[in-house]
DNA sequence: TTGTTTATTGAACGTTCATTATAATAAATC
DNA sequence: GATTTATTATAATGAACGTTCAATAAACAA
């Protein structure tokens, strides 16, 4: 297989550092040591820490939606849909570590301080919502569901991080069960 | 009424500082200029600024489970003491400016840092979720509800920081309503 | 009122921060 | 073979970091 580039081991390890430990907390010289690169050659990628971090959200950005759009069940009701949406949100956590969601953190360590980075990441979280919404019209299920899914997403994501994921997961399932108790 | 004492004032500014950049983020500096006091005036109170966020920390702790606990319904049934525990939560992010949850950043912002805080805020959502469990038990509602609604609840707190408090909370409690037909 | 403890001050400490300068090569591309 | 692109190492930048010094003011006790 191809060797990554230097710019995509930077942008990969600076992400797993970032997602570990903070965007404010992991000092560009860190990453840097990590990578085993000089300080040039990051910059000569990315012109500043804020810029790389907006290419890390940009490219994370891409691969939730890809990993959640070809896990999904679109085929089927909304029942099915529910359960897949979930089954793979719950599975992409399983691969990151569990702490937490990176568009939440980035946004609230730069609100008031970089704007396009508390754009992305607002813009993430709506975007899942709309996508939602529209995949879930196809089954003729009120929009307000889609709300409520992701909000049980999110609640997910918070909860991993302090409860065995069996639990939060079982928690998780229990509810979308009562949503759909509520629609027959 | 009285004055608060320097040590309190240095508490207060330095807890809103902390829950609207993150605890990286907000250095010594900006507390101390924000107060108006001198660098030793906080080093007397507290020997550090990590002893500054653990004392913080048990500070909201207590005003939260405070706040929760004397504003939930534990006199009628599951139906009512669920929807009384989503509203308290909920009016206590409405006074708060709905940045997420301080422990959680605390956690991810002190993994591998520092245990204590680590520690105190893996507790603070455990505790949440034990005096629920006890709770609800006194209703003879079986167990596994308990971690539904923390789940809401942390689904709240996530979702409160992206869209509008009034959508959040209404598929909220459209979950809890559906949690109780299933009960029915 | 004097002596002692408690609380507070402004300046300075050494370190780390993100970033740039300099200057020399490698590697890839034309 | 010439030129652009990518990378190295070292050092320095000025600002901000958490923390400490030494002096003093305020509160309190004898």
């Amino acid at each position: 297989m191809k060797a990554a580039s230097k710019k995509e081991v930077i942008l990969n390890t600076a992400e797993g550092l970032f997602y570990q430990h903070g965007f404010h907390a992991v000092g560009v010289k860190s990453i840097l040591n990590e990578v085993g690169v000089a300080p040039m050659t990051m910059y000569y990628h990315f012109k500043s820490k804020e810029v790389l971090i907006i290419e890390i959200l940009k490219r994370r950005e891409m691969r939730y939606f890809d990993f959640i759009e070809e896990a999904i069940d679109k085929k089927s009701d909304f029942n099915y849909y529910a359960k897949s949406l979930i089954k793979a949100h719950v599975d992409w956590m399983k691969t990151d570590g569990f702490n937490g969601c990176l568009f939440l953190r980035a946004k609230q360590e730069y609100e008031g301080v970089n704007e396009e980075i508390t754009a992305m990441s607002k813009d993430h979280k709506t975007t899942l919502l709309n996508k939602i919404e529209r995949d879930i019209k196809f089954f003729n299920a009120p929009k307000t569901l889609g709300t409520q899914l992701v909000l049980i997403m999110e609640g997910i994501t918070s909860m991993a991080q302090i409860l065995e994921m069996k639990e939060v997961e079982a928690s998780a399932f229990d509810l979308v069960k009562s949503m759909q108790a509520d629609s027959e």
